[in-house]
DNA sequence: GGTGCCATGTAATAAGTTACATGATTCG
DNA sequence: CGAATCATGTAACTTATTACATGGCACC
């Protein structure tokens, strides 16, 4: 149900057409919600059928720009303020680590070596881009976007640090 | 794709019906894979008809106990080691942080405290549950459903410390 | 004129959720 | 004997992924 939300929050931004959206979600918003351009283009037409959102333009090549209208603002907001998050939680990497029993000592630790790698190399990559911000502060997506990417960096060093303890925890066992 | 190996994970723990399993998606792996009944008996019977695990006995009630075949396991060990983690990502706590500007300044710090507040509860339920851990050390998932806990005491406090400072950056800007 | 990007749409499949349906056994 | 729990199964629906299909426009 949070797609409907993803669009709706984006277009409330500034219009746009599907394509448009499609980037967004690429460049943005793939790290918290991915959106597929099939799944983009079913949402968009369900949330015109609701009212949500209108046609303001047809363009070349069949091109559609999309905009909110006041309905859909409301319903943003409701979700927003209202609806509590559920905290989406599946999480395949963690869901292993329930069996690592199931593999040598070694090879588990091994598991836990390479996450932490992993994890430090993004929490890098992550810094980096905090350093060197590419975008304005005008957007509130951007601004916003600043807050998340906050948290990614914090999340990343919080999992290297936990890899590397639950590695080394093993080796004791 | 993973909730079979998660299936499989348990049944190499142990032996059990699918009854049995559901309590163990409910008090254990809810929290990094839920997985509902329904889901659950489709996924027994698929895994047989693959060979992935064979039905041991059956009880009263229709009980049918599981086990995990030699071809399981392999299948297991298969997906722990050479299977990358996919990082599932949607979180839809941070989509609304994204978005947090169709709300006024006051309402968007509302929500970031009461994010704040709501983990830091967690994180003290699941620090008393780690300094009064109810379950053996001897079951490989007892002992490795501890490195998770770390994990999880690990992750709300710093959502909690990053939602904190999140609301503490609005209200400056 | 060809490559690359803009742009939309649909069909098939997989995965996940909710609800319904049924019945046996245990224990007090 | 009634309530709680054990135990399985299926149907309908929603959500997400992958793949296919089509064509316009711009720029070199």
């Amino acid at each position: 149900m949070s797609l409907r939300y993803a669009v709706l929050g984006l277009l409330s931004e500034h219009p746009g057409s599907g394509y448009d959206l499609l980037k967004s979600f690429r460049n943005s918003l793939a790290n918290v919600w991915p959106a597929t351009q099939s799944q983009l283009y079913g949402e968009l037409g369900r949330l015109t059928d609701a009212g949500l959102v209108t046609v303001t333009a047809e363009g070349a090549r069949g091109r559609k720009e999309y905009d909110i209208t006041g309905a859909g603002r409301t319903e943003l907001q409701h979700w927003l303020v209202d609806v509590e998050p559920d905290g989406f939680r599946r999480n395949d990497l963690l869901l292993r680590v329930f069996f690592l029993g199931a593999l040598t000592p070694k090879e588990a630790q091994a598991y836990l070596q390479e996450r932490s790698e992993i994890m430090a190399e993004r929490h890098s990559e992550l810094s980096d881009l905090q350093q060197h911000w590419p975008y304005g502060d005008e957007e509130n997506v951007a601004y916003f976007g600043k807050l998340v990417l906050e948290w990614g960096v914090r999340f990343t060093r919080m999992q290297q640090e936990w890899a590397q303890w639950a590695a080394k925890e093993i080796d004791a066992g």
